[in-house]
DNA sequence: TTGTACGCGTTATCAT
DNA sequence: ATGATAACGCGTACAA
């Protein structure tokens, strides 16, 4: 493999010459440029970003920790975040947490080791300690989080206002004049959840609407003891003429479960879903969702990262993205 | 940041034994070996991995290309070549195609400036010409490619066999009553919706079945001309009773046009997609479809790329998955 | 079993 | 505008 030593040799120029240009530097004459430019291409020079690294301390490596890149969400984001950084020249190296902390720091230590650049990462359910991550930060190697952050002080992180987005959908089903509202709650382990969960019963307690034990519900995902439990609710409670549901796979699954039930959506119950995951406008009915603005996540996760390796000190900044609804079938008659 | 030489220093050994600590190197005594470990864990010693690759010429670095990691089909390989290559150590660095060939060959040209280890591929849409491939082949760069590969001969890849996989569907469709079926035709460019196309043709061959200008239709994706060309369709041929479509968001967006027009399925119409997408099986009809196996390819790409890392001379091998089907309700009544 | 010394391909600091 | 040379941190042949 031809490295700038043959290029030197050949063009019977130096080795800092030939480095400056492939470097960009100013202190180059046209000429040389050119000249060293077509040996390159003659010889087919490919520059060693390895040894670039070691020398001058920056890999080009950004590191991405998710879950899943299996799941619409993630890859969304990844790919949100693959596009701003490639265009500047980064490669992005991807881990997957699998929701374990100890995968988690795995990956953490294996980017370190390969001299990272920066880290972007959504943290695994499963991390209430956040020392790993604190050593990385001592490091100095500028980190980023999206949508699930830890509760550190001086951070990076781009979230989206979860409390608002399960405000506004549950108020939207208030609008369309449910007032028996049931909330099909997500993992509480996981702040997003928790935040969804709170921002319905907000929005109940704002319209002095009673809150009772069969308010919030968590599925099992056993179809067989989910159906007779739904089943049984509305036995108890024939009033209920709606549902919030902490995602959308939620909602398409309770679709399910309620299709046996011969209640009409939504003329008898109304479907809330949050995510606005593609296929949520694909089923019959459209599921009535809110948006979380994946792909502008990763985005400007990435471009958060970017002002921090640009600079020579970190500046922490959160940004909070605001959710929008996206109305559909399973609230709206017609 | 503490290298070999600050242990090395530490613990009176020389730089060479330290070195082999981490190696693994049997030539040290458990004693000393312990002393290095010791003094690299209260030093929070981390090895640089770019100066290793340097020096050794391993970078631990695995390049995948893919159109879209945002596509569940992607994603999913995706998270079966992550699982398995991390599992030996590697790091994989993602980069999308965007089905654009220029995006490919620059992707590609950055893994052989990182010193990529091994590259895992599938094709942009758009490649025809396959050169940056092979100049990168003969840089004796492990390569395998998987589902879309190009037409090289000496090759590895991993490819599902589209054409069975559509044979197998339409018997089905046959199978349950069918005789005068209809292709949605995926994107003829490339070969994996040909071969599901001519899948599908040879079926009905052998069943001396009539194939007409109106057999094979292409979507336009714009819903209304969309609708008018299959309501036409159905007006001139009501003897239509089954569709098989390339894929599975085909299937699904067929079903949503067809709604309107009040036709009742499986009963007058079957419906079969491909690809078992996770909400092929959670709409209404569920979606009778073809299982690609996109875990298993993943998981068979990286192992194949592995077996290519472990040799020091490259060994072509072609692996062709069996498709298999899934059986819902939109081919079934009941 | 351990140590010495050189080189991997590049960038950075001087000097010219 | 260009050249000579020392690092960067590690691996390994060779010597001890």
């Amino acid at each position: 493999m031809a490295g700038i030593k043959d290029i030197a040799k050949k063009t019977g120029l130096s080795l800092a010459t030939v480095s400056r240009v492939f470097n960009n530097s100013p202190l180059v004459s046209p000429k040389t440029r050119e000249k060293v430019f077509k040996a390159a291409r003659e010889m087919d020079y490919q520059p060693n970003m390895m040894a670039a690294a070691l020398r001058s301390g920056k890999s080009k490596i950004i590191g991405v920790i998710v879950p899943e890149v299996n799941n619409p969400f993630f890859s969304s984001i990844i790919n949100g975040i693959e596009l701003q950084l490639r265009h500047f020249g980064y490669n992005i190296i991807i881990a997957q947490s699998h929701d374990s902390t100890e995968d988690e720091a795995k990956a953490l230590e294996s980017f370190v080791q390969l001299k990272a650049d920066g880290i972007l990462m959504s943290l695994a359910k499963e991390t209430t300690d956040f020392s790993y991550i604190q050593s990385v930060m001592k490091k100095e190697i500028p980190m980023v989080f999206f949508d699930r952050v830890p509760e550190l002080d001086p951070i990076n992180s781009v979230v989206l206002n979860d409390f608002i987005g399960a405000h506004m959908a549950t108020q939207h089903l208030l609008d369309q004049g449910c007032r028996n509202l049931i909330h099909i709650a997500g993992d509480q382990h996981l702040s997003i959840f928790k935040q969804r969960k709170e921002g319905f019963l907000k929005a109940l307690k704002e319209h002095h609407l009673p809150i009772t034990k069969d308010t919030i519900l968590e599925l099992t995902w056993d179809m067989i003891r989910d159906t007779v439990a739904i089943k049984n609710l509305l036995l108890r409670h024939p009033e209920v003429d709606g549902f919030f549901t902490y995602g959308d796979e939620g909602c398409l699954y309770l679709m399910n479960v309620l299709k046996p039930l011969k209640v009409d959506i939504p003329s008898q119950i109304k479907l809330m879903g949050f995510g606005n995951t593609d296929f949520s406008g694909l089923v019959d009915p459209k599921i009535s969702t809110v948006d979380q603005k994946c792909n502008e996540m990763g985005l400007l996760a990435a471009e958060m990262l970017m002002k921090n390796l640009k600079r020579n000190h970190i500046v922490f900044t959160q940004e909070v993205l605001s959710p929008q609804l996206v109305l559909r079938e399973s609230t709206q008659e017609g």
